[in-house]
DNA sequence: TAGAAAATGTGTATTACTACACGAATCTAA
DNA sequence: TTAGATTCGTGTAGTAATACACATTTTCTA
């Protein structure tokens, strides 16, 4: 089944797009499955025959954005500490309203937990290059929060450097925890 | 029945959609509709179900057109000669592109009969209005003619005056030849 | 806080659209 | 002219989307 059938294409599309919308423009509290459907111009039926409910929806988004975020990453993955942070930023910064949105909300609690997995996802990738032998879960969960930390705030505007500074200054701190992690592993 | 099914809608106005791109793009002869349901972003099929080839859809746009050109005179009908030619030409103005590619192509002879008949079906009126016993299918047949010549070089971009200037002229044309027609019928 | 109004999620029967395949018609180039 | 490709128009069986109705839950507001 490689041909999708197109009628399933076009309804997710009209959904998805309208949801967007409305996420930037109103923010998810506002959003309801009545109004999506009616902006994409679609039965509230065909909503449910995609997804459960709005909350879905949105996860189903985001895992979408990540992919795409994570494949970025895969293709420049050689590129060492600083610039693999700047390359995350760069994604967020174009992605602003999108994720400045999802932060805003108080029930969006899936998008962060989506989010932190995927910061573990990738740091644990760097830190098994650092030190392959331990799998510290201290160490990740540690240097994830901090960086989702990070990318709210960046995300919400509430920090005053520039996208470059932060991600290098980001890029720096975790790369120096690492490395203390590894020597203080190493003496013991 | 005043529900029109939503799919028949977004399918109608995927095609004709994607036909009007394509006739002012191309012209009518490069259409295909294996092209337009491409373009649309439909299966073949589902023209079929909406049209019977593409003349037959051009024939329903054509239509859709001059009923609202029917419905834009209807709403100043009591404008005078002048004027009503000055908004006539005026819409030929704003639909040029679309006029345009139908006169220049051959194969659209339905498109002028369509439009002769509404031409025919306007004069009418007028005629009816300054000499109200006679039905002189002569005159109005040559005033048809006549107008709908003009329609095409001016739409074809073959006359050298600005709009209002044609309009104006055609209008008192026409106002003529039917008030000269009217004498010589009194006076017999 | 009660009661109205709106949104939710689901069931059902119907319909428009779909992919796909086919022979016929039309177009193209050798 | 002939062979090959492309488009046409139609048939078929399957599926996504539809309108509509309903009970339930949530949200509003008086």
């Amino acid at each position: 089944m490689d041909n999708v059938d197109r009628r399933i294409i076009k309804s997710q599309k009209a959904i998805q797009s309208a949801f967007l919308t409305m996420l930037i423009e109103d923010g998810f509290d506002e959003i309801s499955v009545k109004k999506i459907t009616e902006t994409a111009d679609v039965g509230r039926k065909t909503f449910y025959l995609h997804y459960i409910d709005k909350y879905d929806l949105l996860d189903t988004i985001v895992n979408q954005r990540l992919e795409e975020l994570a494949e970025i990453c895969e293709q420049k993955k050689d590129k060492g500490f600083i610039e693999g942070t700047i390359i995350w930023f760069h994604y967020f910064e174009q992605h602003k309203a999108f994720f400045s949105a999802l932060f805003a909300s108080k029930s969006t609690v899936s998008f962060r937990d989506q989010l932190l997995g995927f910061i573990m996802d990738q740091l644990i990738k760097k830190i098994d290059k650092s030190d392959p032998e331990k799998d510290n879960e201290i160490l990740l969960k540690f240097l994830s929060m901090a960086t989702l930390g990070i990318v709210e705030s960046y995300v919400l505007n509430q920090l005053k450097g520039s996208m470059e500074l932060v991600a290098t200054e980001v890029g720096e701190l975790i790369m120096q925890t690492i490395s203390l992690a590894g020597q203080k592993n190493s003496s013991t």
